[in-house]
DNA sequence: AACGGGAATGAAAATCATTTTCATTTATGG
DNA sequence: CCATAAATGAAAATGATTTTCATTCCCGTT
């Protein structure tokens, strides 16, 4: 077994969010750090076995990894000019809990993205 | 463009449940169709455009699909077993709403999922 | 300092689902 | 029939992820 690069896990800290092991990869790379992506992929399975990282996925199957417990947010985003909006998911968190605890399931996480058009478009 | 061959849509109800494109396809070939994964894949994704099936992804990121129910309604997954139950999102639909005239944004939609583990898992 | 063994590393190849390309076949309306 | 668009599928391309494997690094022991 390998344990993790401890800079993976600076990197991902730093990207705030959400993140796929190829974006932690381009990031490091971008500020000169010398790594493999191997690496990162190796760092990011131990980081995940540790309970240390969430992993999920996006719509298009790429698995993306955020710090566990990390205060998180739900995004408003433009469809036509991207814009994005952070936002606080009080009720969804309740909801989550509720629906969750309803039909026994444990350990439990979401995703909620809203999207529409932004004044301006 | 193209439209949905009736056999994909056929065998993924034959299926029951969730189904890959992959899958389908073996599946095809074991019935003795004759039937290209190009096709397979073509089709579905024209039935999800046409909201006759939803689709989801496994824990490797794999994609499956199964028939859509008729309202519109969110799913808790579970991450280890894959097991899916539809749920009611009143109160999401309210938050979305609230949040995106908050902001101004108009035309609005969303997607929710929650994931854990099952009482079984 | 020299040695040895296990862990960590990363380049390159392998895997696997999915998408794209493109040439061919099929269906359809005029 | 012909023309033209739609459908099809084999093969190649893509892209994330995993595996392989040779090398390097670390650390305690002689």
């Amino acid at each position: 077994m390998s344990r993790s690069n401890p800079r993976v896990l600076s990197t991902l800290e730093r990207a705030g969010g959400f993140a796929s092991a190829q974006e932690v990869y381009r990031l490091m790379q971008r500020e000169g750090e010398s790594i493999g992506l191997t690496t990162v992929y190796r760092s990011l399975q131990s980081l995940v076995n540790d309970k240390i990282v969430d992993v999920l996925r996006r719509d298009d199957g790429e698995a993306i990894y955020r710090l566990c417990g990390e205060a998180h947010h739900h995004h408003l985003v433009c469809k036509s000019c991207g814009v994005t909006v952070e936002i606080e998911g009080g009720a969804i968190e309740k909801w989550a809990k509720v629906m969750a605890e309803e039909h026994g399931f444990r350990e439990v996480g979401h995703t909620a993205e809203i999207f529409g058009l932004c004044s301006k478009c």
